[in-house]
DNA sequence: AATGAATGAGAGTTCATTCAT
DNA sequence: CATGAATGAACTCTCATTCAT
């Protein structure tokens, strides 16, 4: 039971210095966030900043590990669903909303500017290829029902619908006046037009649920 | 006259750094790249790199200052064309075509990752200012020959355009089997897609030109 | 009673710190010694060890001053015997043995290393002087006796003995193929030639006992 | 030409420095000098050091391959001598000789302590190499010529030697009372003796040459 | 104009030590 | 009594920048 509660309180305090470190890096980048600010931020000494986490990069993976684990996680959520269009579209929807959290963007392009570097290399690919295994089958299985196009394999739709996640998410970082709530509903529809090109447009005052 | 080699020299040398530095940028990221080795790259002593920029951040702000005048002196070669959406999708496949140079999206990447930076956040800014005045004007005038949708602000339509280059950028950086080659058309495609929804395809057999 | 089993409880816990920190000591010298790894070998938590020495100064020094109890207890056994070079070179073949432990010429060089502190210096000044102090009635002794050269001081010659002792522990160190076993006689060999130059060789066929 | 002038004088500043990490090493042992204090002794500043010594290691390497080099250059001026003793007498001397500068066996000391790194151990070990090497072949000859005992293999007399110049130089170190200029015929004298048990003293009023 | 040796501010990280449990 | 999470002082080392040559 001890054992139970040290590692919940353990694990507790390192989603303490996640968050902290999120914003840090968030506001301003891999190399710019000094472990000092991070430590400030999350209210702790340097000295317990390196005994959840052996170097400042293990926190930039430990972030990006939660996000992976998120995402593998959700997509549990759409087992036995029999529309595929709509999954898809809900997945990009939900997306769109996690790009109004005004830490994201920034945070993506701290992770995005330090690529270069194996280890986050890696963690971005593990994130990609969980967001890939998310939307595949959904593609695959619409395509089957006739509801995605098929003169494009199901890989490179996905691939598609990735880039607009990341162009999304990009132009709100980028412009002020591009919000992702605001926004969000033309994401979808360009996502659905790109699923099925010319297809009737969904239900009729469908808003695509959160 | 002297004066006109001089300066001639003097910019042909500061190209030759600013080569090396995208380069070096695009490898390592900002912060990842030393002085030392841009002036390897640059067969230079680190003396002379001093001599031609003042700090390292000059450096990138001056990289970013010729791709923003390359996009300026671009938009002239537009003039006096008639065909709005063809020459939306010409910007948008060339810039499809400058990410299939490797070390764009690094560049881009390696920027964005200090975009925390109040003298990079300007510089992009300017370029993205650049880049909204040379597509703007043709959005206008498509809508105006009704060959481009009207339900949305001109501005709009400006910023998914460009979402759409960037998340093709941000695809080639991140997945090696999505190449700028090989969706460049698909790009288009989309494009006009979104441009005029279900339009009729354009001229048949028609490859955007670059 | 209860007070006299605790204070035993207490001496033999101390002593397995001592002794792992002898261990850890002779391997990776004092600064290289982290107190997580002395913990670590006596199989205690860092509170434990802080627990028993204050600092990680007084472990070093606790072990110094076992050596030295042991050197002035070991001087009492030979009280009451009447062969002075006799003695002299049980107490250099003692020393021979001891550096057949391989960890005290480790430990030697550790507490030589910092050297430099003035607690440390102090210790192995007491130490040296337990040593002294158990060598130099024995000389003394051999010189009233004739059995010792007369032309240096007993101090001088005491000296000479650690000389010899010190210099041996340092070979044993340094040299792989040179034991502590395999060197010993020679060891007291030489001592019984530097106490009596020439004179008639010990009893015959006599191995000194350890 | 001036690649030779550059050179001379890059070698003259790593002297300087190497001079003031003897002195702060001897003083304070290895982890005892911080590189802070090195800078201070050799006026320089923290960046200039690490031009010259990438880590705080490589300064005590540094050290110790001055010291090797010098006992492998000794060795030359020893070539076409014909009395072999003389020769390891002087060998012998020369050691007690250096032993009086006070920075030495404290360097000796720091040195040993840190002898549990890789590195210094195979530095140490190739000092110890290049001492053999300096003393072997003498002892070769002095055997044949019968004026070294042969009752112990070369490499054993030679081990014996260095011995007592370790245990020499450790006297030294930790007794104010025994100086190296005091104590220095004796070592030679001992060191005599112990080449040639009752062999005829030297030459009479013999003083063996510095 | 071109150089690179010299600089020092500032970074990440280690580890002896404390103290609430 | 025993523990180990928390601490922060202090360390080594990096690197953009300067300036005498």
């Amino acid at each position: 039971m001890a054992r139970t509660v040290d590692q919940a309180r353990h694990e507790a305090r390192r989603l303490v210095i996640v968050d902290a470190a999120l914003t840090v890096f968030a506001a301003r980048g891999y190399d710019g966030a000094t472990t000092a600010a991070i430590c400030r931020q999350a209210r702790i000494g340097s000295g317990t900043l390196f005994h959840y986490f052996p170097t400042k990069l293990a926190i930039l993976l430990g972030i990006l590990e939660y996000g992976t684990r998120e995402v593998r996680e959700s997509a549990a959520a759409y087992e036995g669903r029999e529309d595929p269009v709509g999954v898809l579209l809900e997945i990009v929807g939900r997306s769109a909303d996690e790009a109004a959290d005004p830490r994201v963007p920034g945070f993506v392009r701290a992770a995005a500017g330090v690529m270069h570097l194996p280890e986050v290399a890696a963690a971005l690919e593990a994130d990609a290829d969980a967001q890939r295994a998310r939307l595949r089958p959904w593609v695959e299985r619409g395509q089957e029902l006739g509801e995605v196009r098929t003169d494009l394999t199901d890989a490179r739709i996905v691939s598609w619908l990735m880039l607009l996640t990341d162009g999304f998410l990009e132009r709100v970082a980028a412009e002020p006046g591009f919000t992702a709530a605001g926004e969000r509903d033309l994401l979808v529809a360009t996502a659905r037009e790109f699923l099925h090109p010319g297809g009737r447009p969904a239900r009729r005052g469908g808003r695509v649920s959160r």
